[in-house]
RNA sequence: GCGGUCGUGGUGAAGUUGGUUAACACACUAGAUUGUGGCUCUAGCAUUCGCGGGUUCGAGUCCCGUCGGUCGCCCCA
């Protein structure tokens, strides 16, 4: 191999777009913060059994991991989501106990997906994820749609929307299932090879079909709503006025089932409008568990959560033209003149200690070259350290805004840059 | 996993039916200007066209393979 590159699906960010990072990772912080989600790490990697649970029938699950053995111990796999690895969190820590609930939690990490790239489709990817743990009420799953969507309003998209559905709880759900099935029986021959595959293994997905979607079968497909209980049908009827209450607007789409499989009652995905998002228009999505808690070995327990693709975020931030953080402008550049020795470097670290973004130069170079550095770096304070001027104890500060220039002693060098700065900002 | 498309310097890119010095612009480096930048002028800057093979007297231009991007399907954040 003569080329190192990223591998396939994978990237490098680099220090030109890594503020953009910075700043998502700041609001994400911040709007967690001010909603009462605290922070969770859990490890990138984990037991396979934690991702591969039994009769997951979903493509993540099956086709898509990264799944490893060393030295013939327990299979591992890279985490494809978060969701699994925060409820086994839950359970092992017991934190039903612990703390108070329900457990509002939130993550922050990359993902790892063995699928063929595209734009907005990457085998490591980035994943804002919170899970609101220990509550069952139809606020909760409100609550968890107005963080995620308050998120992407922060940021300034506008071209989005709200989608949501229930699936309704394991009666209903069950009930649909066999009215899906016996409406399909009649015509499976007629359609495409995965909603053969769905039928026996997860019906709900039968809903999900973008070939078949003409299919007349399609068209004339009971809708879940008439399989729902009572309870599921109020509790789905509070979400939605709740939703109003916020003035969150949202369409609802009776197709929308999710593809992964712990999902129950509430689900919701916010897509976007805009062109540019192309085929993965997805920014974050997610859905209500009532048996994930119980599985890893909990009690039973419900809990809701959504997880948020943050490079599709950064591809619509920019679609919509939403201005994202750069690189800061230095504050201060510090030039060396003639044979000044160490005097530069330490005058720099000084204008550091009291917070000033400082340049240095560390290299015997033309005066020429360094303005270049000083224009390049944006700085508005330039120190030229002069031989001449350091022997009296002095040095030239030039102030680009202001465009003045003044000699000052050794000791007043913060002093004056304060003032400066200080003036600046009036 | 399937199908389409693309891949030339740090960047944006020209490169006619394969023909022999890889255009142009920006950026960058140095000098004009031996202690004060942003303008101007001058010079320099791809033994090489993602990588590897093949066809040919001759390939950036054709063929095959491979790696990667990208678009659609599938799936999903």
């Amino acid at each position: 191999m003569k080329n190192y590159q990223t591998a396939r699906g994978t990237q490098d960010i680099l220090p030109a777009e890594v503020y953009k990072w910075h700043q998502i990772e700041d609001l994400i912080r911040q709007l967690c913060m001010v909603y009462g989600f605290d922070e969770i790490r859990t490890p990138v990697f984990e037991d396979t059994k934690v991702f591969k649970r039994e009769n997951d029938s979903s493509d993540m699950v099956n086709k898509e991991m990264y799944t490893f053995t060393m030295n013939d111990e327990d299979s591992l796999t890279l985490r494809p989501e978060g969701t699994a690895g925060v409820v086994r969190s839950f359970v092992q820590h017991k934190m039903y106990g612990a703390m108070e609930m329900p457990a509002k939690l939130y993550y922050v990490g990359e993902m790892f997906r063995y699928e063929r790239p595209q734009k907005g489709r990457y085998r490591q990817f980035n994943q804002f994820g919170v899970e609101n743990i220990g509550i069952k009420s139809p606020l909760a799953d409100a609550e968890t749609i107005a963080l995620g969507y308050s998120l992407v309003k922060a940021l300034g998209l506008n071209q989005v929307k709200v989608l949501i559905n229930t699936l309704g709880d394991t009666t209903s759900r069950s009930a649909y299932r066999s009215v899906l099935k016996d409406h399909f029986a009649g015509c499976l021959d007629d359609l495409c090879g995965d909603c053969k595959r769905r039928y026996t293994q997860n019906p709900l997905r039968l809903l999900d079909c973008k070939v078949d979607k003409e299919h007349p079968s399609m068209k004339s497909v009971p809708s879940l709503i008439d399989s729902l209980t009572d309870e599921s049908k109020d509790y789905f009827a509070e979400v939605l006025a709740a939703l109003d209450a916020l003035e969150i607007p949202y369409e609802i789409d009776d197709k929308l089932v999710r593809g992964l499989d712990y999902y129950t009652d509430t689900v919701f995905e916010v897509v976007s409008t805009h062109p540019e998002s192309g085929s993965q228009a997805t920014v974050f999505a997610g859905g209500r568990y009532d048996g994930l808690v119980e599985y890893f070995g909990g009690q039973e327990m419900s809990g809701i959560g959504f997880a948020l693709g943050i490079e599709r975020l950064l591809i619509l931030a920019e679609a919509e033209g939403v201005e994202l953080a750069s690189k800061p402008d230095a504050d201060v550049y510090v030039i060396a003149l003639g044979d000044v020795k160490t005097a530069p470097l330490a005058i720099a670290t000084q204008c550091r200690a009291n917070g000033y973004i400082t340049e240095c130069n560390l290299v015997q170079r033309s005066l020429k070259s360094q303005f270049k550095s000083v224009e390049r770096k944006n700085a508005k304070a330039i120190i030229i350290v002069g031989e001449e001027e350091l022997k009296r104890g002095e040095v030239n500060i030039k102030f680009t805004p202001s465009q003045t220039q003044v000699c000052v002693k050794l000791e007043n060098i913060i002093d004056t840059l304060d003032e400066m700065f200080q003036s600046e900002e009036e």
